[in-house]
This record gives structure tokens, C-alpha cells and sequence, in this order.
DNA sequence: CTCCCTTCGATC
DNA sequence: ATCGAAGGGAGT
């Protein structure tokens, strides 16, 4: 083959043409990893599509560079996967690339640029102020440098002008140079110095160390862990790590000992993504009820590729899954395990190890880059059976023959990527990625998502429910809270109900703990003057600033800016500043002085930043460290705690009245499983939920835990409003810098598609943040009916696009759509 | 008329 | 995404 089509990570529809040099040719293959030159300067890596004897006649062709790997790093169905990643929700297939493979697998050309050697500065060619700054810098360090590098320096945004003056001058030199990211680990290893059995030459060995001496500790450890001595079988390979922590001698010992020739020390390349060497253990025994759902799955996958299990929080549905990874790895299978956030994933990996041992690997986005890639190329060499736990980037993952996804908590929002494209949904895009393995899927939750309920109760999907809990477990008692009564009556400290504090403070009494959840981090949503009314705003956002008493700053929560507090109002200029509203920071303040003597932690996101945090919270948590923890939605997710017995819900009006159609969902969602954290073994289990309006229909359906009453009433409000299931809804966002032009702009593109799809088109209108980082937002909703066909809708769109674009309707804005939000 | 910055169009 | 060319407004 002399052409091949190539795939460059670049947000461009289609692939490109490039020929393939001939002394290559016969060892390419589709999957393979390619450098190739795209544009006037830039190399990428490229994977080749597909591959032709074929030319293209109007074009001039390139070379491909070189070839990367002598083995496809992408192997089948994934570039076929990829594919539908890109149709379904509307981006190219570059932008899934991008998402799907980890930046070591991607290496891109940088542009470095050093001083030229034998540069004087003459009367014509001035250097003016811009350029000097960066000579100096460059001739300071005597290396090439990175241009971004000197742009960090020097300061500059726009590096790119100076850098081409001063290369019109003569004074640099530019170069473009290849940057691997990926780093092997290199391990040192140890063995003895004579070949194995030779028990003569290991006499001699102990005579040249002294008797007692460390040398001869190291010796004795070496001979115990490489199994020198055991009969038959290889002798294992040796970590100068374990060596040493095992004779607990330093490196300088083993490093004498390899000078005098009695032990050999070689480094080698490894893996990061070493199995741990855990054994498996014995599979969890199963409740008559678990073992009934447990048959039912078998029997409905017989008919149907995907289960919906309806398990409510504390009936198993982890031991369930268990039974089912097990039957995959015995048919020789891999399996998928998607959980919604990396939080969740240090309880679950411990138990699965209890169980598979070495077959678990994790893969989330908190590891490093070069972690990612060696689990990336361990799953492309080895096609043993494993269980992978994920987050959503691990669909992309380079299975072999997948014979189960699971898709644990389904109805999560977090299996949804907003930004950037690709806008997938995890949990939709694992379904197609089953099927295309001819793999399974089972989605599990205690509160499904309206969509899959209503697929499984259609028949679509099969459904299994798993109504009873454990023994001994009863599902807390939920507590409405009326906030305005309360405050009438004066029952108010702060922002907790006397009610909420006194559940919390028998909790402390009986030597239970409490989890009180509130929507917002930081210390207080909103900034005021309290003398004209003035708020504090994002210069680039639409949004009113936290406050963060932490940092003692105003932080945009949508672009991260801080600002400092304004001693005095910037519009009445008198000092009237204050801060309205709850964030966690502040209602661990509050809890602070309700509940001194008890020791409280917070989580969200301002606590989790570093690696361990999260586990280091959880940890102390469920070892009662601390008996109360305040949180985000961080702590409504499946965590088991034994002893929490109060959950107070401190805002529940903020989750029920977001402006969308989710609202009701996802309130329903959120409270249900933040009320799920108590009780779990305990009598006492409250839910306090406090609210301003305790007559909204959801909360009617979480007093009575009634997930089926709450889903017929949202299913026939959504069939009256026309929403999913009913409809597919796509957003289509229009952004801009300038307000005016947004407004004409979007309302031109809606009247355009209206007249193609009538009143399917809704909108445009301002989402409720309308502006972010600088660009001011529309928003026209799609509703496509579930049969229509996605590719018409897609050449529609895309049509429609570029007619706007050829007509220059679209200039300055940037456009891009959001398939099935959530 | 130059300099700088933004916008536009192409990328095999 | 990224780069160079082209357009356009202010400064000399």
C-alpha cells in the first residue's frame, strides 16, 4: 500500500491522505501510530484509518514521517467506536482522539528557539523593547527554549509576532522538535553472581562477607527472595527496593557488594501498571433475594444485551455485580466497571481485590499521564481476562473482547463530559461500546435515570429490581423541615432548623455521626452592599462572586478568577460590603460553634484538590475521626459509612429549583442519595430536609422513598412538555464576545432552522449563566423525535452551518452542540 | 504609511 | 489546534 488515511487530533472533519514511505509499507496496518507534518509547521500523531494503493489527484500529498510502534496502539472496534462517538454527538472524530488517548500516546512537535551564534545587532535591524526582553532571556539560559516557555517569562501573549521579527533580523534560530512525554519507569534489580544451584560458588559468596555484617544480611535476603535455594524453577527477579527494605541495609551496601562482584545490579523497564500480586479470594454469599435477581439477569441476558438493575442503596447490588464479573472471567472475558467519580473508586477496588486479586486494574483521570499510557499498552499486549474500574475517559480504553460493562449509579451526571468536545455521555457510549463487543451491559442504580427506567419498563432494556435491604437495615426516616415556619417561629440558628440541631446533637450523644450536605462551596454565594445593593460580579462571567473566607477572596466559581474583597463598595464608595447566603465553608463554621466539642471535616472541591485527600477525608470519616462532615455532592455519592445516623439536607431548594427540565430529577437524585448514606446499619437513620417549600411534589415522593410514584409523575410531566424520554434533545450553543452580535446572530440561526424544522426548535434564550470567560451565551433547544434519523439531522445542521458560515452570518462566533445534556 | 492586532481560511 | 495571510484602525 503506498497511501494511507490518517487521523490527526485536531477538531477537522475527516482524515487526511498521506503516502506511505516505501521502505515501510508492508509493516502498516490500521491502528498504527504515525508522526506526520500537518499544516506549515506542526507534527502530530496520527493513526492511520485506513490505508490504499489509490492517490488523490488535486492535491499534493505528504510522507509520513515516521511510524511509532511496530504494533497498532488502536486496535478493533475502536476507531469504529470513535466513529460513533463523532456522529452521535455531533464533533470529529479528531476531537474523540484527542479524549480518547492519553497525552504520552500523542506526541506533538514543540517550537523551540535559541539565539543565532553569529548575530550582531545592526543599525537597520533595531531591536525594540519586546524583542530584547526575549534575546536577554534566551541569551541568558544558553539553551534552546520552548515558545511557550518564553511566553511564560517574558509575560507576552502574542509570542509568536516577536519570535518572527526576530528571526527576519537574524537573531534567533527556530527549530521543531518532537517532545515525548511518555517516560518508562526503570526499575534496579539485583541477583547473585553465580548461576543458580551452584551451591559451592554461594559458599565462597558468604566467606568474602563478614559474618554478622550487613553484607551478609543482604545475601541471606537476596537468597530468600529470588528462591535461590528452592528447588526446580527459575529464580525470581529481585527489586533493589524490596532488597533493602528486606535486609534493611541502604543502597550503599549493595552497591559495595556489586563492586566486589558478588551480586549483579541491572535496571530494567517496567510497567507502572504492575499487578499487584494479590490473590484471589472467595466470591460473597448471596441473600435468597440477591440470588433470585442474580438468576433473573442470567435469564433476561438470554433475550436482552442490556439489564437495568433497580437496587435500592444497601441491597447489594455490589455483591451482585461480583457474581457476574466472576461468570465474565471465567468465559476468558474482560470487563468494564464505569463508576461516575474517581472518589468512588478506593472502597469498590478493595473489594473487588478481596475477590479477582491481580485481574483488577483502575483507571481514572487523577493518575499521571504516564500511568495512563502503561495501562493503555499493558491492556494492547495482553489479552488475559481483567476488570477494569473506571471513570468515563475508559471506554476509550484498548479492549480485546469485552464481555460486560457495568455501569454502576447510571442515572449520574458525572458520566456526562461537558467541555470539551467530545460532549459524550459514559454511560450511553459504553452501551454502543458493549454491543459492538457483543458484550453486555448492566446498569445499576437506586434511582435510575428517567430515560433508562423508562426503556427498561418498555422493554427495551430488561429490568431487575432488588427491593429489600440487608437484614437489619431500614431506610431512614425522611423529615420535612419548613424553613419559613421555623423562622416565623423563631426556631432558627443561623441557617440550621433547632430541629436539624438537635437530630445532629443526638446523633453525638448516642456517639453517631451526621453528614450535612449543601449545594455550594465556598463561604457564601453571594457579596452585597448592604447600602446600595451593588454586587460584586465576574469581569468575565456572568455570575455573582463566592466569597472564600479560606482565602479571604471573591472567586468566580465558573472561570476561577479571585478578586480581592473591596474595602468599600465600588459604586456607593461607603464600606457596606457583605456576604449573603450558605457554602460548605460556611456552614462548617456554623456547625463549628453549634457543635465545638465534636471534630468536623469538609469536603468539596476546594478540600479534594490533591491526590490522597479525598481517601484521607472518607478515611477518617468511616474510622470516626470526625463525627460530623459537611460536603457538596462529593458526599452523596455510594460511600458506606456504618455509623451515620443524621443526614441533614441544608438548602434542598437550591437542588429543586434549578432552571431546566432536569430539576426535579436530579433533586430527587441527589436527596435520595444523600438520604441513603444514613442508617445504613442503624436504627436511628433522620433525613432533615430543609426547605421553603415543603409542598413541591418531589418531596412528597422522598418522604415516602417512592422512586416509582416520583417517576410516573416526572414521566407524564415530561410526555406533556415534550422532554426525554419522550424527545432527544439537543442544545445547540451559539457564544460571542460582543452581546448584540450574539443576540442577532442566534436569532437569525434559529429562524433559519425553524423554517427547516419547525417547532422542534425552541429558543434561543439566555442559559442561566450567560456569559462565561469573556463570551456571551445563547442557547436554542433541539427536540428531535426518538426515531428521527441522527445522520439527516446531522447534515442538517451541518448545512445550515455552513451556509450561515459562507453567508460570514457566523463571524466572531463560536457554535457547537450538546447532544443529550444532562 | 507603518505597526499592531484581529479575523479568516486551510490543513493531506 | 495552529499558522500565515489578509484586513483594518490608530499612531508617526
Amino acid at each position: 500500500m503506498t497511501f494511507a488515511d490518517i487521523l490527526v487530533p485536531v477538531p477537522i472533519m475527516g482524515t487526511f491522505t498521506y503516502k506511505i514511505p516505501a521502505d515501510i509499507g508492508d509493516s502498516l496496518s490500521v491502528g498504527h501510530r504515525v508522526i506526520v507534518p500537518f499544516g506549515r509547521k506542526k507534527f502530530y500523531t496520527g493513526i492511520i484509518t485506513g490505508m490504499s494503493n489509490i492517490g488523490p489527484e488535486d492535491y499534493e500529498v505528504k510522507d509520513i514521517s515516521c511510524v511509532l510502534d511496530s504494533n497498532p496502539v488502536v486496535r478493533h472496534p475502536q476507531l469504529k467506536f470513535w466513529q460513533w462517538v463523532a456522529d452521535y454527538y455531533l464533533c470529529t472524530p479528531g476531537e474523540v482522539m484527542r479524549a480518547a488517548m492519553p497525552a504520552g500516546l500523542k506526541v506533538e512537535s514543540e517550537t523551540y528557539i535559541q539565539p543565532a551564534p553569529d548575530y550582531e545587532e545592526s543599525e537597520i535591524d533595531r531591536l525594540n523593547q519586546r524583542e530584547l526582553a526575549v534575546m536577554e532571556l534566551l541569551l541568558g539560559s544558553d539553551k534552546k527554549m520552548p515558545l511557550d516557555v518564553i511566553s511564560k517569562k517574558t509575560g507576552f501573549s502574542n509570542i509568536v509576532n516577536v519570535t518572527n521579527s526576530l528571526l527576519a533580523k537574524g537573531a534567533v534560530m527556530i527549530s521543531e522538535n518532537l517532545v515525548e512525554r511518555y517516560r518508562s519507569r526503570k526499575e534496579v534489580y539485583v541477583r547473585l553472581a553465580i548461576p543458580k544451584g551452584d551451591n559451592e560458588a554461594l559458599h565462597r559468596l558468604f566467606d568474602s562477607v563478614k559474618s554478622g555484617g550487613k553484607q551478609e544480611k543482604a545475601l541471606l535476603a537476596l537468597i530468600v527472595l529470588s528462591g535461590f535455594m528452592r528447588q526446580g524453577g527459575n529464580v525470581n527477579e529481585v527489586t533493589r527496593t524490596e532488597l533493602i527494605e528486606r535486609a534493611a541495609v541502604t543502597t550503599t551496601v549493595v552497591a559495595t557488594m556489586a563492586k566486589k562482584g558478588l551480586v549483579d545490579i541491572y535496571t530494567k523497564e517496567v510497567n507502572r501498571f504492575s499487578f499487584s500480586g494479590l490473590v484471589a479470594g472467595k466470591l460473597p454469599e448471596l441473600t435468597e433475594a440477591q440470588n433470585v435477581a442474580l438468576d433473573k439477569v442470567h435469564k433476561l441476558w438470554l433475550d436482552k444485551d442490556i439489564t437495568l438493575l433497580h437496587g435500592v442503596t444497601s441491597s447489594g447490588k455490589t455483591e451482585l455485580y461480583i457474581h457476574l464479573i466472576d461468570y465474565v472471567l471465567r468465559q476468558g472475558r474482560q470487563i468494564l466497571y464505569l463508576v461516575p467519580e474517581i472518589a468512588l473508586t478506593t472502597q469498590l477496588t478493595r473489594r473487588l481485590q478481596c475477590v479477582f486479586g491481580d485481574k483488577v486494574v483502575i483507571y481514572h483521570s487523577k493518575f499521571s499521564d504516564n500511568e495512563r499510557v502503561d495501562i493503555w499498552k499493558k491492556l494492547l499486549e495482553s489479552s488475559e481476562p481483567c476488570v477494569v474500574i473506571g471513570a468515563r475517559s475508559s471506554v476509550f480504553l484498548p479492549f480485546s473482547s469485552l464481555g460486560l460493562v457495568i455501569v454502576d449509579e447510571e442515572h449520574e451526571s458525572a458520566y456526562k463530559q461537558h467541555d470539551p468536545a467530545p460532549r459524550y455521555n459514559a454511560r450511553d457510549a459504553a452501551i454502543v461500546l458493549a454491543s459492538m463487543h457483543g458484550a453486555k451491559t448492566l446498569l445499576g442504580s437506586a434511582t435510575p435515570s428517567i430515560e433508562t427506567y423508562y426503556k427498561a419498563t418498555t422493554g427495551r432494556f430488561g429490568l431487575v429490581s432488588l427491593t429489600e435491604r440487608f437484614e437489619g437495615m431500614k431506610l431512614p426516616e425522611m423529615r420535612l423541615i419548613d424553613m419559613s415556619d421555623a423562622r416565623k417561629k423563631g426556631l432558627v440558628t443561623g441557617t440550621f432548623a433547632f430541629e436539624t440541631e438537635r437530630l445532629v446533637n443526638e446523633s453525638l450523644k448516642r456517639g453517631e455521626q451526621s453528614i450535612l450536605f449543601i449545594n455550594r462551596r465556598g463561604y457564601a454565594p453571594i457579596a452585597r452592599c448592604k447600602l446600595c445593593g451593588y454586587v460584586p460580579k465576574c469581569n468575565n462571567c456572568d455570575v455573582s462572586l463566592t466569597y472564600h473566607r479560606h482565602s479571604d477572596k471573591l472567586v468566580c466559581h465558573y472561570c476561577a478568577a479571585p478578586y480581592s474583597v473591596p474595602d468599600v463598595c465600588p459604586a456607593c464608595k461607603e464600606p457596606g460590603i457583605e456576604v449573603l447566603g450558605y457554602g460548605t465553608e460556611r456552614v462548617e463554621e456554623e456547625v463549628e460553634s453549634l457543635f465545638g466539642h465534636a471534630s468536623i471535616s469538609r469536603m468539596d472541591l476546594d478540600t479534594t484538590r490533591s491526590k490522597d485527600s479525598y481517601e484521607n477525608i472518607i478515611e477518617n470519616f468511616s474510622k470516626g475521626k470526625s463525627q460530623i462532615l459537611v460536603g457538596t455532592q462529593m458526599v452523596t455519592k455510594g460511600l458506606d459509612f456504618d455509623k451515620v445516623s443524621t443526614v441533614g439536607v441544608i438548602n434542598a431548594d437550591s437542588v429543586i429549583n434549578f432552571p431546566d427540565f432536569r430539576a426535579s430529577e436530579r433533586a430527587f437524585n441527589m436527596i435520595e442519595q444523600v438520604a441513603g448514606r444514613a442508617g445504613r446499619r442503624n436504627e436511628n437513620g433522620v433525613v432533615a430536609i430543609q426547605t421553603y417549600n415543603p409542598s413541591h411534589p418531589v418531596l412528597s415522593y422522598l418522604l415516602q422513598h417512592d422512586y416509582t410514584g416520583f417517576y410516573e409523575h416526572e414521566l407524564s410531566e415530561r410526555q406533556r412538555y415534550n422532554y426525554p424520554p419522550f424527545v432527544r434533545v439537543i442544545y445547540i450553543y451559539i457564544k460571542h464576545r460582543d452581546q448584540t452580535a450574539v443576540s442577532s446572530i442566534a436569532f437569525e440561526y434559529a429562524n433559519r432552522l425553524r423554517k427547516l424544522l419547525g417547532n422542534r426548535v425552541n429558543g434561543p434564550d439566555e442559559p442561566y449563566v450567560a456569559r462565561i470567560q469573556s463570551l456571551y451565551i445563547r442557547r436554542i433547544m433541539l427536540k428531535i423525535e426518538n426515531n428521527a434519523s441522527i445522520t439527516k439531522v446531522k447534515k442538517l445542521l451541518n448545512d445550515l452551518r455552513i451556509e450561515m458560515t459562507n453567508q460570514k452570518l457566523l463571524s466572531g462566533a463560536v457554535l457547537y452542540y450538546d447532544v443529550d445534556p444532562v
